[in-house]
Formats: structure tokens, C-alpha cells, sequence
DNA sequence: TGCTTGCTTGGAGTGCACTCCAAGGTTCTA
DNA sequence: TAGAACCTTGGAGTGCACTCCAAGCAAGCA
């Protein structure tokens, strides 16, 4: 039992690229699968697992790296987190406390609402940009319309 | 006339961080009062200058750098694109655009017209990171809470 | 006039998040 | 069983956006 967050698997959110599907009814896929659902290249899935961002991944008796579902659902959400702009260094905090168990379940909500306080400022950022975007292309649509006029 | 932009001045936009007022009735500041008031470093408004993001900075007879009112616009505007992600060079892309001319208000209206859905994409992103932050933030909440319970 | 603080330059250094490489072992298909 | 395609590792390299440095000139005040 290495991930003890109370999450139900919520596959909706890993689901396969379009294209690119999941092998079904299999509980293992290699690196290079893992690659295709994700997005991310076969070296990060290496890089994240060797700087501590992934849950320990399981491997075959020769050594190759078997990813499972949980894995992509572990994936999943780090995705969702990179998404955010959250630092690596961050996430990795937070798999340090999933590696902890149970009793981060405070600290873990602690981060995660401190995320979404950040998240929810950078929308009001974003919306604050669009109204600037907005009146600078009337300004130029406008000028546009005049200059054609005369 | 080195911005042939229409932009009417939004000096709102670039006002000035509390407790760092711009000299009042002076067209005339120092790069040690711009980065007071733009919270770039100095270092970075001479590399922005270097790379071609700025439409050119008028000099003191000694050569010391004197920016005016439209460039405190201008790094207004590029502050904004900053927020968006937008990358540095297409940002010099943009100030290119403006040196040449009126000529290119189709083109730089087309620019902002792609940053406007890059932008609008990238809330979308965020607002959708949001839904499975709350998810799980609640998914914590509601375990420690039965927790306590038993 | 002297002193402190600020500004100048080209070029080198930093931190982040990958991204790639070489050399060799593994797995799959014909 | 051959060959192609895939996997492994540590460590080096890349691209971006700064960030800093040293040496010297400039500005403002007592």
C-alpha cells in the first residue's frame, strides 16, 4: 500500500488520448504505453520517478518498469497539478506525504487548498489580461474600419 | 515616432505599487524608478532592452537610460503578455511589429487575436484543474471528518 | 571637493524542467 | 533463431528567462 489517499479512481480523467488507446482489462503497461496515455515522454516518466514523483512504480523480474492503473491515476493528478504551474519541487512534497500515510491527510488538504487559492488568483490574472486583450484588438479593429473608410 | 500603436494611454493599468509612487508631472525616470515601479529587476528591463522588447529608450547627454511615460505603457502591455505565458520572443515579435508601423495593425491584431484563445483555452484548463481540486480537497475533508467520528 | 549611491557594458552564471546520449540487456514477430 | 524494436542506467546537454559580475563612469549632496 504505497498511495493511502482516499481517492476513488476517477478514470474519466486519465482517459487514453483520442488514437492512443489503453490496453484493456490489463493491470500492467510499459513505459513506452504509459508515454502514448500520458503525453509525457519516457524519459520524464524516468525523471519524475527518479526525483521522487512517483509512488514507486513495479517492475518486471528482468527490471522493466510495469506501470499500473494506479499509477496513471497517480499521473493523472500530477498533470492536473503541473497544469497549475505548481513547482515540481511542490508535488513532490506531496508524494512524500501520500509515501507517509494516513496521517497527512491534513497537510495534503492544507497543500491542495493553498493550490487552489493560487489557482483561483491566476484565473482572476487571466480574466484581468483577456479584458486588456480585448480592448486592444477593438482598438485595432477599430482603427482598421476608419482607415479603410477614407 | 517609434509606437505607431492606437493605443490611447491606460496609465490605470501600469499604476504605480502602493508605497512606490511615480514622480508626479515628469516624463523622465530612472531604470532604478522603473523597476520601483514595474517590479521588473533592473537587470531584466536592460535585457529586455538588449533582445529588442523595447521600442527604444531615449538616453541622458552621459548615455544613462531615461524612460518616458509610453515605455512604462508599453511594459504595462508586455507585463500583461507576460502573465499569459506568452514567450519572450513572440513578445519581441509583437514589438517588431509595432516598429515597422501602421502597416501591420492587421498582424497585430492577429497576434492579440491568438494570445485572446490561447488565453481563453488556458482559463478553461484552470477552471477544469479547479473541479478536481475541490473533488479532492472534499474527498480529504469528508475522510478526516469520519475519522474523528469512530 | 569628496563621498556615496547609482548607472553603464559584455559576458558569464543560475534554476527549472526537461531532453538526450551511449552502451548494453530484453521482448516480440517472422 | 535472427533481427527489429524496446528497455535499462548515470550523466551530460538544452532552452528559457532571467540574474549576476567586474570595472569603470555619472549624479547628487555636505
Amino acid at each position: 500500500m504505497i498511495d493511502s489517499s482516499p481517492v476513488r479512481t476517477h478514470r474519466a480523467s486519465c482517459a487514453p488520448a483520442p488514437g492512443h488507446p489503453l490496453p484493456e482489462g490489463r493491470d500492467h503497461y510499459t513505459i513506452s504505453e504509459v508515454a502514448r496515455v500520458t503525453g509525457l515522454s519516457a524519459h520524464t516518466l524516468r525523471w519524475y520517478e527518479r526525483i521522487g514523483l512517483m509512488p514507486h512504480v513495479d517492475r518486471s523480474h528482468t527490471g522493466q518498469r510495469r506501470f499500473r492503473n494506479r499509477d496513471l491515476d497517480w499521473l493523472a493528478l500530477v498533470g492536473k497539478l503541473r497544469l497549475t504551474g505548481m513547482p515540481v519541487a511542490d508535488m513532490v512534497r506531496y508524494a512524500e506525504l501520500v509515501r507517509e500515510g494516513e496521517h497527512t491527510f491534513e497537510a495534503r488538504q492544507e497543500l491542495l487548498e493553498a493550490t487552489r487559492r493560487d489557482v483561483r488568483a491566476r484565473i482572476a490574472e487571466l480574466q484581468d489580461t483577456l479584458a486588456v486583450l480585448d480592448y486592444k484588438i477593438d482598438v485595432y479593429a477599430e482603427s482598421r474600419r476608419t482607415s479603410e473608410r477614407y
